[in-house]
DNA sequence: ACAAAAAAGTTGCAAATGCAACTTACTGAA
DNA sequence: TTCAGTAAGTTGCATTTGCAACTTTTTTGT
């Protein structure tokens, strides 16, 4: 449990405590489970120890929307789901999924036995939300570009500054890079090949450089 | 300071208390400055009492780009800006700004005093990160389109979902919504007219009713 | 090692879009 | 009331893009 991000920080003895102190549950739930976010009508934090699920939302016409995979030592529940427009959202177990299960109340409230640990949970927890608040932004600033061309540059680059290096490997495949760009895949590949020809990358299936 | 959303359900008398608590120091800066998110070194937290500032971020090319408007009731802070990347992020004053600074150690610490309102501060916080994830996500949904018209289609629909009603008025301008869109503006009156002329919407400036 | 499936790559064509250069309609201050 | 500045609306044209229908290459399972 110690590869999860939310107990970054937080030693074994603690965490025991911990879980004690917040009533955490663990629980087992079969694939295409949804995963509930409440009990007896309270919110609960829930963290996938093991297995895969998806973050779902049912759009006007029925459609489902995959708004974000969960995998090991991610969090969901109610904070995260939110608010406004009170959408369809669900969290849907793709493979079996352990859960760890904690009472949100119990997480944020102030704590009388006033336990280190808990403010370090909580910084994780914001933690968590700015790294998603960061990803998405970088997404936006990729789409915000107005051609196909200047959107894959901008991802190119800021895949390379990551990257410390002018070569790459793509984190998926191309089909998926089209999926992220939202644009159409032989659309992409062909304004990849135009960037080949002008010499301003070089490229050969998931393997980047830029020149 | 009442309609400020980080102190929404924190009573008046406790606020006080609260503030001496953490700390807070209220500060005014002119137009045009920075406001800093550190003090010795130390994360803050800052919340505009009055004024507008933006969240920006210079590209690798130099060139400024707003990620964010602030004004009255925003919080701002290194919790927001994170992290990987590191981005040259700063809080521009686009006018004279009011500012109140907290200890963001202190905001996330437990407290010894178990003050009431700290939860509920925590709490609050949280709601307002997940308020942030939740817009990025609408953007992302409507630039996910791939064609200026349903952008517009998907964007006017969750509009009137939203207004509880077919007709609506924009809560910008029409270039502005261009600019939301990341698409042309001229482009983007084009499509409009072509879906008044087929009878999809009916549109006067900012007024939009759909059919 | 082979077949089958998945991923990558290609191309023609019609349609959508950005861009530039306008005109027309509002709105607010002198 | 008029003038100036801003927002809305229009249009032609070159370019970009989506879409569909392929081929070629790579990966995977047996």
């Amino acid at each position: 449990m110690e590869n999860v991000k939310i107990f970054d920080g937080i030693k074994d003895g603690e965490l025991e405590k911990m879980l004690s102190c917040f009533d955490a549950k663990h629980k087992k739930f079969a694939s295409g489970n949804n995963l509930p976010t409440r009990r007896y009508g309270e919110p609960r934090l829930g963290v996938i120890l093991s297995g895969e699920a998806d973050l779902v939302r049912y759009d006007y016409d029925g459609y489902r929307n995959i708004l974000e995979h969960l995998s090991q030592g991610d969090v969901f529940g109610e904070i995260f789901m939110q608010i406004e427009g009170a959408d369809e959202l669900a969290i849907v177990c793709e493979t079996k999924c352990d859960v760890l299960y904690m009472d949100y109340k119990n997480v944020i409230k102030r704590c009388e036995n006033a336990c280190e640990f808990h403010s370090t949970l909580v910084d994780n927890i914001l933690k968590i939300m700015a790294a998603k608040v960061q990803k998405l932004r970088t997404h936006l600033e990729v789409l915000s570009q107005r051609t196909l061309r200047t959107k894959l540059l901008t991802y190119f680059n800021m895949t390379a500054k990551q990257a410390g290096s002018n070569s790459f490997t793509l984190p998926f495949s191309l089909a998926d890079l089209a999926d992220y760009l939202y644009v159409d895949r032989s659309a992409m590949l062909r304004e990849m090949k135009n960037l080949r020809e002008e010499n301003l990358i070089s490229s050969r299936g998931k393997h980047i450089t830029l020149t």
